[in-house]
This record gives structure tokens, sequence and C-alpha cells, in this order.
DNA sequence: GGCACCATGAGGGAACCCCCTGATTCGACC
DNA sequence: GGTCGAATCAGGGGGTTCCCTCATGGTGCC
């Protein structure tokens, strides 16, 4: 069975590397190196599976989870395979509540990689071996019920995740208003309410909260 | 003119990757995946460049710099280019001055990285755009002796360095105040030093400029 | 149609942050 | 003995942050 691919990073030598390191039966069948081309491209390709790199800049919400969120919620999606140099706990858990269906480090070998995308294609999860305790300690666990790291962020709405983000990269409540066009006293109504549901008491926490989840 | 190298990375699909981008007149003659064999690997095809992993796990000294190390003072020592996934500050002067070459991030393209590793054969020193102001700043410009890559740090006095770790942390004026039984006023006054000697515009932006450094 | 929730926004107030000028004390240095 | 830097503190001003209350329009649900 040949498996149809898009591969997902801004870096090009990745790419090539990710390209190079697939077997045969894997078929290439696009490529993106941001946010909006790699919606597109796996529009057009509609690919079996997606290899996305977490740490895609650009979007709103960190790149590689706007990928997903555009593209998952359509019949006919692709199973996506997350490929990161990270494994820290945070980056797993997010990219897979996101929809993600396996996540691998940079580290893996070729052979390794290509078993990857075949079982993703076949609706397999698969994760590498250090991060598979991560994730079981994210889901099952508790009894069906997700007990997910940041079942915090779940409170929040999409717009307050979204200004939420801004504050905890050092922006002022004037520059939010300004970046999303609305008020200033809009942007302090959405941290109020931010604060309030993560139990922060001030900006400085909330930045503190974002950057250990790496949501920065 | 053909140039020769050896490339070090423990990421299979990096080396991969490196090796695919590089141009035909770019012969790779070796690889290696740690510290050890790559001493070995190196000292054995002595190519005219090595590009260098910076994150090299293994080693007594981070990896990359133990290579460095065993390999530059010698006669005959290749002219090494250093390949990171990080521009942090830190990295890139820690590695300068273990005698790399040059120095340029995994976003390079395939055609630039060739021409990176040409120009580090004939002696030129090569860092991407956004790294070279860190490299300037840390060395040169003072006047032969090598300016540390905290020089900012050194920059502000005891009690300064006190006040900036409290405030980066998070603490308000009236905290750290309290802390260190000195008035608020006297806090305020040591913050506006902090921030005119670091160049910075607020207390955010010093929280982020002591996290990236790890200071907090 | 109500009801709940979300996004938007206003007004006002207390506290906090940042900058400015200016001051005193103390120890170090030449 | 004067100079210089470090550390301490004050007053004041303008902008920011955080917390109230309140209000409107839209959307999804029963």
């Amino acid at each position: 069975m040949t498996v149809s691919v898009v591969i997902v990073d801004d870096h090009d030598v990745i790419r090539v590397g990710v390209r190079e390191s697939l077997d045969d039966d894997i078929d290439v069948v696009g490529e993106a190196r941001d946010v909006e081309s790699a919606v597109a491209e796996i529009r057009a390709k509609a690919p079996q599976v997606v290899i996305l790199d977490v740490h895609l800049p650009g979007g709103t919400g960190g790149g590689a989870l706007d990928v997903l969120a555009e593209v998952l919620h359509r019949p006919g999606a692709p199973r996506v395979l997350a490929l990161s140099v990270s494994d820290a706990a945070e980056d797993v858990v997010a990219t897979v509540r996101a929809g993600a269906r396996g996540y691998v480090t940079k580290s893996i070998s070729g052979p390794d990689l290509s078993d990857a995308v075949r079982r993703v294609a076949t609706g397999d999860a698969v994760f590498s071996p250090r991060l598979a305790g991560f994730v079981l300690d994210a889901f099952g666990a508790a009894g069906g019920e997700v007990a997910a790291a940041d079942e915090d962020l779940d409170k929040l709405t999409e717009r307050e995740q979204e200004v939420m983000r801004l504050i905890a990269r050092g922006y002022t409540y004037r520059e939010v208003a300004e970046k999303l066009f609305i008020s200033i006293k809009t942007v302090e109504t959405h941290v109020g309410k931010v604060l309030h549901k993560l139990q922060l008491s001030n900006r400085h926490e909330l930045a503190h909260w974002a950057a250990q989840r790496r949501i920065v």
C-alpha cells in the first residue's frame, strides 16, 4: 500500500531530510513551510498523512495547532503525525489534544519514521517510547474522560485564549486591542475572565503559566 | 574546488537532510552521531569542514564543545561550521569561543548552507544575519579582550542584580521592597537603572531577558 | 419565546509601573 | 580632601493594570 503524505516544516533542511528518509512506498505529494500554505496544500492534495512540525511559526495559536484546527474538522481529513525537537510534556499533550494521531521527535531514524507514517495512515497512534508515558498520564488513567494537562486551557473561550496568548507575550492591553481590532475595555474584560478562570492574580503569573505549558 | 565535509549530528533525519541539501561540489566524506565517533571520524578523514550540531549529547562539556576541544588544537585542523536549532546568544558565543568559524541555524536553505560551507572552507566566518549581532557584541568592539556573553549582567551592581531577579520573577515593587527591607522608591530607582543598562523598556522584557539566560 | 453564554464595550477607581529631578550617606580612590 | 560611584530615599506625573458594575447584540438550545 502506498501512503501519500504532505510534509510541513519551516526548515528546508528538515523537509529534505524527512523526504529523503521516507521509504519508496511513501509518496510525498506536497510540502509547506508555513500555516497558510500548509492548509492550502493539505486541502488541495488531500494526503492520507500530514507530517507536521510542532514548532511551526505563524498563526494565532502557535502554528501547528492552527493547522490542526483548520484541517481536521472536516470529512476526509488526513491523519497527522507531529514531528518535534521537543519532548516536553506540554507540547505533546497540546498537540495530541488538538487531534494529532502520533508524535515523534526528530531523533527518530528513517525506517522508524516511515513505519510511523504507515501506522498512522492505518489509524494507529504512534508515540516515541519516552513520550508514551506523558500521553498515558494525560489521557486514560482517570477513567474515560480526559484528565488533561491543560484542562485549564479548555475553560477559556477562543477569544480569551487569543487575548491570553498576546498578554502572556508581554503586549500591553493597548497593543492587544490594536492587534485584534477591539477596544481596550474589551481586552480588560477578557483578561479579567482569563485570570479568574485560571485562578491567577496578575499578568506576570499568566505569563509564567503560559510559559510553563509552552503556549507562548 | 571540491570541499570535503564530515557531518556530526545525533539526529538521523537531520544528517540526511544536510547531506542531501549540499551541492555536488561538496563531498561528504564521513558522518558521526556522537562525540567519540565524531572525533575519530574527523581525525581519520581529515575533512576541510565539519558541520557540527551544537546540541550534540554526551561528553563532559556539552557535546559539541568537547568535539571542538579535541579536534581544533592540532595542525591541519578542519574549519567547523556550527549548526543549531537555537539562536540563543549563549550558545552562539560559547560555540564561537570554542573555535567554530561559523554558526547557522537549521532554518537555513540548502543553497545557503552549501554557500556557508564553502565560505568557511576558505577561511571566512559565516553567521546567520540575526546571530551576527550577538557575535559582534560579544567580541571585537571592546578591543582585543573577550567581552563575555553576560557582559550585560556585569554592568549591574550586586544590589541591582538582586532587585532584577525579584522583578523578573514577577514580584511587585512593593513586595521587592519588603523582601529587601528598603523603600519602594529605592526599588524604583534600581529597576530604572537596570532597564536603562540593559536597554529594556519594561519589566516584561526584563523577565524575558532573564528567562533567556536562565537567571530566574 | 426565554435562557445561557459569548463578545463587545463603557465608566470609574485603586493600585502599580516607569520616568524625571533631586537629595543624603558612605566608602574607595588619587 | 575632593571626587566618584553605590545605595538609600522623596515628590510628582502620566500611563497601565486590575477589578467593579452595567449594557447590548448575537448564537445555540429547549
